[in-house]
DNA sequence: ATGCAACCTCAAGCTAAGTTGAGGTCAAGC
DNA sequence: GCTTGACCTCAACTTAGCTTGAGGTTGCAT
């Protein structure tokens, strides 16, 4: 009878994500496995590809709720199928690009600070880059007097 | 009084940092002021380019206990110059060169996945380029290293 | 019918970088 | 000397992604 049903260690074993991780991620609606009589919880064979469609977007930055959401949108909560993986990753290569420009702006600007030590808040490009640590109201001045 | 010490308040209006948050660096060690006979903490005007420090090196994704170790090296506890900080910022300069190169990889076996779709652990380069993405975004990835 | 590994739930703990709140004290201006 | 705002400590809460442990049950092989 090992058909279509495995166990949580069984889908443990194939995925490497401890037994507490795949319980975990069903708490969160991630999976959503069947019981036995004797409370138990069965998965689909295509569980197996479900979570490796968790690490995966795991790996590209994704937090599990937004996982989930991407998931949730799949028609019937089936498992993710070739085009599913093609539309979510083409728009995870977005939010990729857009953390490398980050790093790269961030280096850039770093490279002028090596040269240039200020230290300074008011000054400082990269401090400053984009967001405010709270600069509204009396907000920090001048570094140095 | 033009004197060299400054209030916990007081430094928080010049760096933009909350004054919890201000306490809090210096139970991890980071900050380290005298007290007035009532208890109070009182500052050294050269802490506010400490903070700067600390913000700085955290924009650069160091954490605080790094950041601690950095400070901790420079003789005698003292505030970091000019030239600790470009040291100290060549040596991040490294680290965020891997990172890019990290995500570059990244994008491009994306690439490959896009027309992939495999979704496969075994075969998924994506999933098996094994070197966990130094990439910690909010909250601990400790776990699936 | 028994042994025992694998399973179950629920609660608590961990890291990171703080914030929020209660209850109390200090310092300084009037 | 009183009031008030800034300060103090300590504890608990926050988000994310889990792990660990206690104490109990199931399911399969012998």
């Amino acid at each position: 009878m090992q058909a279509n049903f495995i166990t949580i260690g069984q889908l443990a074993r194939r995925t490497g994500v401890a037994v507490s991780a795949l319980r975990f991620y069903e708490e969160k609606g991630l999976l959503d496995p069947i019981r036995t009589s004797g409370n138990q919880r069965r998965f689909l064979r295509g569980d197996i590809r479900r979570v490796s469609f968790i690490l995966i977007a795991q790996k590209l930055g994704l937090g599990l709720a937004e996982i989930e959401e991407q998931l949730a949108s799949l028609p019937q909560g089936r498992n993710p199928t070739l085009a599913d993986w093609q539309r979510i990753s083409r728009q995870m290569r977005v939010e990729i690009d857009e953390k490398i420009k980050l790093l790269n702006r961030t280096r850039n600007q770093l490279d002028q600070c090596i040269g240039c030590g200020c230290l300074s808040l008011e000054k400082c490009r990269l401090y400053n880059k984009d967001d405010n640590l709270g600069l509204k109201g009396p907000g920090p001045r001048a570094v140095l007097d």
